[in-house]
DNA sequence: GCCCTTCGTTAACCCGGGTTAAGAAGTGAA
DNA sequence: TTCACTTCTTAACCCGGGTTAACGAAGGGC
């Protein structure tokens, strides 16, 4: 378990400084809560019925997020890399056990907090209380985004987003996953680029 | 513009302390950050264009969010009734102008709040800061239940959540707002109930 | 009373996406 | 190399929901 280097430090620092400001007295403890650690790719940071008690910042590598339901049939939620933040958030906010699969679709190195670590600091901080309020405020706004995708896009202008968004992501993603994360199946995805592909 | 009665004072102090813990001092901190105000059935709480600036609890009555797109099509964001709070939280947040329509479905009592004089208050009250991050949180797990919600489910099991968590509201909703909430036309959803109705 | 609007229902037709199945191409392991 | 597995594509068929249109019921305003 290797310590940050001084790029990655500087990443995350500015990175957090982004979502809100942080002095160098809250950098400082919120760097001594982390932990460096790393996942093969197709291994799990959190999995169903885990309690969930950590999230990560990614240092490199990408992030799937996906729950199954019943039938094990998969939905994604996320895809995350680097220098994004990674967790059961809902589960952990709630102090349940996790519902979602977090998987490594490559080697990943992560910086690790313990929620209750860092809940706990904020308790005392109202710096890091601001930060923990900043970053919950900005997971509600790219959640409501998707909700409005879903309610006034249709899956090609979906798919269309995607692309334009996350262009390297389409590249190196197999692509059933992209179809699960925008809601439909891996044979409708197909049919989409075919389409898409003849009209231009 | 009276003043809050004993009792709604009492309901909206409980429904705080459940988001987070709150001090007399607090309380009465944010109690006289709020204003009493009431909206006529078909009043706007929120237009597009309009700076963000305000939200509020509902005492009484229900609101709808929704937005449209280019071609005056409404989907409905959320319904909002007693003891919930209103307002263009993503645009507040973003500090940017609002894009959603708050209109009342039927009279409406509201206490209302400036979004700058809570954020000013929980810049010095770890307290209030918390319950800001308490409840951004919320709103975040309840997006990401929708979410789910378009993922897993199809539009009948949408409705019948619907039916099933908000029995109230379906029996005095216009249908054709339901229809819009979980993502579908009204003939659809007319549909939907002709089959459930046979079914049973 | 009347008109007008809103709301819900039903029918007909179309189309997008689900489902199943088959096959092609690529990848990795034995 | 061969076999197995994954990924993507295409085709055929089905079904749910969108669209348009017509109709009836309910409610408000005059």
């Amino acid at each position: 378990m290797r310590a940050l280097t001084a790029t990655e430090e500087a990443e995350i620092r500015e990175r957090l400084t982004a979502i809100a400001p942080l002095s160098p007295r809250t950098w400082a403890a919120v760097r001594a809560l982390g932990t460096r650690s790393s996942l093969d790719k197709g291994g799990f940071f959190s999995r169903p019925q885990e309690p969930a008690t950590r999230f990560a910042i990614v240092l490199s590598g990408l992030l799937r997020h996906y729950y199954t339901d019943g039938r094990g049939r998969e939905s994604v939620k996320a895809f995350r890399g680097p220098l994004e933040l990674s967790g059961p958030y809902a589960e952990l906010i709630q102090g349940r056990p996790s519902r979602t699969f977090i998987e490594a679709l490559t080697p990943v190195e992560l910086f690790v907090f313990r929620y209750a670590d860092v809940e706990a600091a904020a308790q005392t901080s109202l710096e890091l209380s601001h930060l923990l309020r900043r970053f919950g405020e900005l997971q509600f706004v790219a959640k409501e985004q998707r909700e409005y995708e879903f309610l006034q896009l249709s899956a090609e202008e979906r798919y269309q987003q995607v692309c334009a968004r996350f262009p390297a992501l389409v590249q190196h993603i197999p692509q059933h996953q992209i179809a699960s994360y925008i809601g439909i199946t891996p044979v409708a995805l197909s049919r989409i680029r075919a389409r898409l592909g003849r009209r231009r």
